[in-house]
RNA sequence: GUGAGCGUAGCUCAGCCGGUAGAGCUCUGGAUUGUGGAUCCAGCGGCCGCGGGUUCAAGCCCCGUCGCUCACCCCA
């Protein structure tokens, strides 16, 4: 007697059903095209990197897994490996690596799973995609890259049909300026950001109450700050409202970035109804140093934010001489897409990528059903033969739950005048069909109307 | 890492004041010959997370442990 193992899940390591899985590769795959669209090069890196690579940014140890062999000495293994816990380290390592060989500005995206070990919780995991493009230059990169991440966030988002979103755009230089106008030392300007950044989840006397007894901020900064970012209004009376403000040289640098970004997202095909200045976002990284991005969903703000990113000075400074600049974002795929399951907002629908089952009437016909299979994948149709010999009940049964749109029917009857039946699943109708024209027929009743 | 809650059938859950387990859904089969999704009938399915304790008796009470979930931290 085999001892019987219970199978169970492992938290904070999805898996989906067929159903479930099929939405998100059409999700990658509409992230996929649209990144190549505009003309980012896929890019695969190794999902374990070398300890002191992924420690270089001073990220938090203990998120990270660490590598052992099963056989041999986990003491002397453990040290040295480690799985990737975002894509951005990884780039830096290989644009560094590979710097001679790469042209300038660089664009690759990057979709890959990463790994973390933090406790998981709803939207949360231990295992999931992330989605990224970055455009990295050799010691300088165009404000207009800036603008271009927005115009893709927004065809993909678009393309997704997931409800109406909205880019919020600011720029970190504006946050930190005014810090930096109001003598609060640099080492204490993330823990302000990180808390301005809460605004929209705890509100703004919560965050405010932080700001002064938690981190001691004299009130008048703390007021300053706050109505900086509650700044309301359009594009324009936000941004002018901005350049009357007189917050110093590195504050006057980030509004006009930030006009100039806001200015070419328009002839990118950004709407202006899809993004919006807002001063709040301060992105809790410390990297990012000029242009921040998040992106809700209009209509389920809890969710929070689909898609983040921004600006950096320097990539790769820990694995190179050089300076590169870069901008990008990253779309966490698993914490979107399983938020969009549990919100309704996609609806698993077939368990299958096939368009039409060939059911098996006759077995003495084999040869004929099998053909007809081949004859329909020549047309570009995703056919499936049902091998088992079992009763044509339990073959529509089966093509019922598994969510065929079209099942072939043939017997006798039928291959007598070289003819075959197809049936709508979803209608019931009957149609029969010569053989001979079988994948154009297929083809009519697949198209929509 | 900190805090709270919860572990009963594949899933969602019920189970009274302690008396050795129940529903719905799913699944499997059937309602005659080459037609599914609806309905009806039948059936499969449980070391009540694990270990210990209290008790004549524990799914229920107590302790421990593991797991899960949520919140915080942090982030996608």
């Amino acid at each position: 007697m085999t001892e019987i193992i219970k199978p169970r899940p492992i938290s904070g390591f999805p898996e989906w059903l067929p159903s479930e899985k099929i939405l998100e590769e059409k999700m990658l795959g509409t992230i996929r095209k649209t990144f190549e669209r505009f003309g980012f090069s896929p890019l695969e890196t190794p999902a374990v990197e070398r300890n002191e690579v992924l420690t270089s940014k001073g990220g938090n140890e203990k998120e990270i897994y660490t590598l052992a062999r099963l056989a041999g000495t986990p003491e002397d293994d453990a040290k040295e490996y480690s799985l990737h816990f975002d894509l951005t380290v990884p780039l830096a390592r290989y644009v560094a690596q590979h710097f001679q060989r790469l042209s300038f500005p660089f664009r690759r995206y990057q979709i890959q799973k990463v790994w973390r070990g933090e406790r998981p919780q709803d939207g949360r995991f231990r295992e999931f995609y992330q989605c990224d493009i970055d455009i990295i230059g050799e010691e300088n990169l165009s404000l207009l890259a800036d603008a271009e991440i927005p115009s893709v966030i927004h065809q993909i988002f678009s393309a997704m049909e997931i409800g109406d979103f909205i880019i919020k755009i600011n720029n970190r230089k504006i946050l930190s300026g005014f810090l930096q106008f109001h003598n609060i030392p640099a080492e204490r300007h993330n823990d302000i950001l990180r808390t301005i950044d809460k605004v929209e989840k705890i509100g703004r006397e919560k965050v405010e109450r932080e700001l002064s007894s938690v981190i001691g901020l004299p009130g008048e900064c703390v007021t300053g700050l706050l109505d900086l970012t509650s700044l309301q209004g359009t594009r324009e009376e936000v941004l002018m409202r901005l350049e009357s403000l007189d917050y110093g040289d590195l504050f006057r640098t980030g509004v006009f970035e930030l006009r100039e970004v806001v200015e070419n997202m328009e002839g990118l095909g950004v709407p202006s109804g899809n993004y919006r200045i807002d001063s709040s976002v301060a992105r809790g990284l410390d990297y990012y140093t000029g242009t921040v991005y998040e992106t809700n969903l209009k209509a389920h703000p809890d969710i929070g934010s689909i898609c983040s990113g921004g600006r950096f000075d320097n990539l790769a400074g820990n694995f190179i001489k050089k300076r590169l600049p870069g901008v990008g974002i990253s779309i966490g795929l698993t914490r979107l897409f399983s938020r969009l399951l549990a919100a309704g907002i996609v609806k698993p629908g077939a368990s299958t990528v096939s368009n039409i089952l060939v059911t098996i009437l006759d077995r003495s016909y084999l040869k004929e059903y099998l053909a007809i299979a081949t004859q329909l994948r020549g047309m570009g149709l995703n056919a499936e033969v049902y091998t088992e010999p079992k009763a044509l009940k339990k073959q529509l049964q089966f093509a019922s739950k598994k969510g065929f749109k079209m099942v072939l029917i043939a017997g006798e009857n039928e291959f007598r005048e070289r003819k075959a039946k197809i049936k709508n699943m979803e209608s019931g109708e009957e149609r029969e069909v010569s053989l001979d024209r079988l994948g154009e027929e297929a083809s009519l009743l697949l198209s929509p109307g």
